[in-house]
DNA sequence: CGACCATTTGATATGGATCAAGCGATGTGG
DNA sequence: CCACATCGCTTGATCCATATCAAATGGTCG
């Protein structure tokens, strides 16, 4: 699959591109050790970066694009536990396994992250132990905070979505979504119906303002807030 | 009931009691480090442990009684985050605050532990520093857990509910509920006439008998694993 | 015994799901 | 370059699971 096809093509990505500068703040902890030590993988565009149960050789680092990560019930109902942006740091696990799939939502660079290694290091290196810690507590912030979404209302829950990317997006008032409505949908435990209806709500309402279907505008920031609890 | 009970009989709770001797296995690796540094405390039924945004100056291990941790929104909604049982750790936060509140659902004794001896400890010693670190994973394992409880059906979340709170209880058979309805529904997300009924529905479909409201006996357990996702 | 609180049960309302079309943008083959 | 298929999104009509409102029941404690 992906792991040995991607594995071949990163011959060129060898300096951080200027591009990615913009990257998290809160997770980009890692980063000084990291950035030595893996290399720059492309995925395109719905590509598998890694699947539930598969062992969890490694962690990873958005460069460029997005990706999902994601759990599928047996009845096919499918749940996105997170969009990672470029700076975001995935699919770090303690126990053997990843816990989740992962998908390129766009064609993307991803860094790639032998766990060993970094354990190694971490046994040795007392801040490097420490980042490794903060980035599973990031991850369980963020896993509270979305289940506190999922009791929520529709309008709730597009609300503090909206709120959520614009906060994690370069520009404050002005998203760009890499996602689909499905995706968003399974992220909020909506369906894809109802995320469209709430848009054109809050659309008629003047909180938000939709250019493009993937271009939101909040034009409303405190009516956003507001309706987000 | 039973609150009242087990705590009166705690005169001699100097080495580890028989009773408390089942406890978590996976969380509990922080026990041989931590059971020298705390005083056990008593907490009343339903007394407050700490308060979301407080300071986070201790970390939790539960000896007796269950806990419970929550937030509550703006309108008087209230999630329930987790339900810990004797052996479970909770409090331990990365950063400055606690992002929840707990109280003792019943009468409980919990270990207190200072938060700074144990970073401090964690510095020298990396086998603290690693057993932090997988405390904080298996909370985000719980986590990760309770949203995909969150996306399904009420008769899903409530056979989901049963049977973890069976596998974390001594007999796997026969579940012993220290919390109310209205703790379960706000646990998942539901009212408590709508638990109330599923199960009563449970109950008229031979899957489980509730001999009493706080005692659920799992009759069928493949019928509650088959609806459970 | 009587008051209180937790739980169950009943009747009705409703938010979001489901089923079904329509629409606009993008891309493909003729 | 256009006709047409496809895909993602929106909109409409109806249904249903769960919430809400209301009352009855049962267990516990003073």
């Amino acid at each position: 699959m992906l792991t040995t096809q991607t594995m071949t093509s990163h011959t060129a990505s060898r300096q951080p591109e200027s591009r990615v500068a913009r990257s998290a703040p809160s997770v980009s902890t890692l980063g000084s050790s990291i950035e030595l030590m893996g290399a720059p993988m492309p995925f395109s565009r719905n590509a598998e970066i890694y699947g539930e149960n598969e062992p969890a050789e490694y962690l990873y680092k958005v460069i460029s694009g997005t990706v999902r990560t994601y759990k599928v019930l047996n009845d096919g109902r499918r749940q996105i536990g997170a969009f990672y942006l470029p700076g975001d740091i995935f699919g770090l696990e303690i126990g053997a396994d990843h816990t989740f799939s992962a998908e390129a939502i766009v064609d993307s660079k991803v860094l790639v992250i032998k766990r060993s290694t970094l354990i190694a290091l971490a046994a040795r290196d007392t801040e490097v132990a420490r980042q490794l810690w903060t980035t599973t507590a990031g991850e369980l912030q963020r896993a509270q905070d979305h289940i506190m979404l999922l009791i929520k209302t529709a309008q709730e829950r597009v609300a503090g979505f909206l709120l959520e990317m614009a906060k994690r997006s370069a520009s404050a008032t002005e998203v760009d979504l890499p996602m689909s409505r499905q995706d968003i949908a399974d992220y909020l435990g909506l369906t894809i119906e109802t995320v469209s209806r709430t848009l054109t709500q809050l659309e008629n309402s003047a909180a938000i303002a939709v250019p493009t279907s993937r271009r939101i505008v909040l034009r409303n920031r405190a009516a956003l807030s507001r309706m987000n609890a």
